[in-house]
DNA sequence: TCTAAAATTTAGACTTGCCTAAATTTTTTG
DNA sequence: CAAAAAATTTAGGCAAGTCTAAATTTTAGA
């Protein structure tokens, strides 16, 4: 069995390794798990010995198949869990992550399969997020961000890049929601904030920083 | 914030408390949470610290009214989370207890009213058990032993006093589960077994043992 | 390429919760 | 009521996960 904390670094390795190439540092690790480098050291000599990552002093991390799996496991868990929060109990996207951080550990298959089944085997979590199957494969989704879309096209908002209830409260403000049809109007060359029709008859600035959070879907 | 091994202290005091009078001892508790007692004097002082608990060196422990607070709302967690496995998830009265006994921990009061609310406000768990209020009370039942029935009443089982699945498994073969009426037929005087009437044609023995862990409503 | 800065690891320590063995207190019993 | 038994606490230690400070390795810059 695993420990929490075990749990929450291998997720967080896969996290880190997934939006950027080669090796996890550990010092990204430290600042993602708010723990110091020294303790991250610690725990990867411990991972490594359970055969989790694949980790060569001062060369950073990599995660073997085993905890990928493991990682993934976790993840979806995570993400059901979410979207019972949302669905089921009607909390808003933007409060649930803290909760879904705990309820990932509980330690049993036959739950989060029953889960899957109550929630009628949903393929994304509130943020637009794919859920890992049971066999262990992220589903991929071919979305691009809002900030790399040309002016002109038509698109349509399936998911975002930062959780913090920050960012989502500010989506939730202006209106810029899962499932929401924009289209770009115009971009600033100067701050590349750009100007977005949401409405046919509404058009809201959207800046550069929400812009490149923000995950959509080709016309 | 506690811990959940001093949440699960809490509420094994508050249990052991509830079936006996005087105060707790440290055996008895090193016995239920299955520690050493020199560990569970460790904790003792610890709870002590926090005021959650009375205790005086050698003479046995007692919750303060925080530290029942506390006990009470563990206890309504667990409770309203093995409805919602039974109720909404599928399990049997047999299979949800270890499950709920982490998720118990999960630390949202919010999370847990809108758990009571989706599952519209249960008065009791799948054992008969009654769930304590957000106030913090424990609503009283005056169910008595299926032992203590005499011959010729009729009555409706209502709780177990024993948990285990073996016990539960067992009810379920016999057909003994919550809700049941029965008629008390005779009682054997040897080995205090009784025979009771379960439809208008089949009765039952019921040992002396299984009795004594069935709670049952008077007529 | 050599050195200074940055990244990482090691050393030594702390807290929590647990253990065994030994000491102490309480309870039981002859 | 004194001795033996039972219950409880104290002493000393261990593993997990964390920390700070110091040492080491890698990387980057002149
Ligand atoms: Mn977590
Ligand atoms: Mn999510
Ligand atoms: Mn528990
Ligand atoms: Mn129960």
């Amino acid at each position: 069995m695993h420990s929490f904390t075990e749990e929450n670094y291998l997720k967080t390795i896969y996290y880190l390794a997934t939006r950027q190439q080669g090796e996890v540092t550990t010092n990204a690790l430290a600042e993602m798990t708010a723990t110091k480098a020294a303790s991250v050291t610690d725990m990867l000599r411990k991972l490594a010995d359970k055969q989790l990552i694949h980790y060569r002093k001062y060369q950073g991390v990599r995660l073997t198949s085993e905890g990928e799996r493991l990682a993934l496991k976790i993840i979806r868990r995570h993400r059901l869990w979410e979207v019972f929060l949302v669905d089921k109990l009607g909390f808003g996207w933007d409060e649930v992550h803290d909760m879904a951080e705990e309820l990932e550990h509980i330690r049993s298959d036959e739950l989060v399969e029953r889960l899957d089944k109550f929630l009628e085997h949903p393929q994304f979590d509130p943020h637009g997020d794919p859920i890992p199957t049971t066999a262990g494969a992220m589903p991929q989704t071919g979305y691009r961000k809002l900030s790399e879309v040309a002016a002109g096209e038509s698109v349509c908002v399936m998911g975002v890049l930062e959780h913090s209830p920050e960012f989502l409260q500010h989506l939730n403000r202006t209106g810029l929601t899962l499932g929401c049809s924009i289209t770009l109007r115009e971009i600033n060359a100067f701050d590349k904030s750009l100007l977005v029709q949401i409405q046919p008859e509404s058009t809201l600035f959207v800046s550069h920083d929400v812009a490149r959070n923000l995950l959509v879907e080709g016309e």
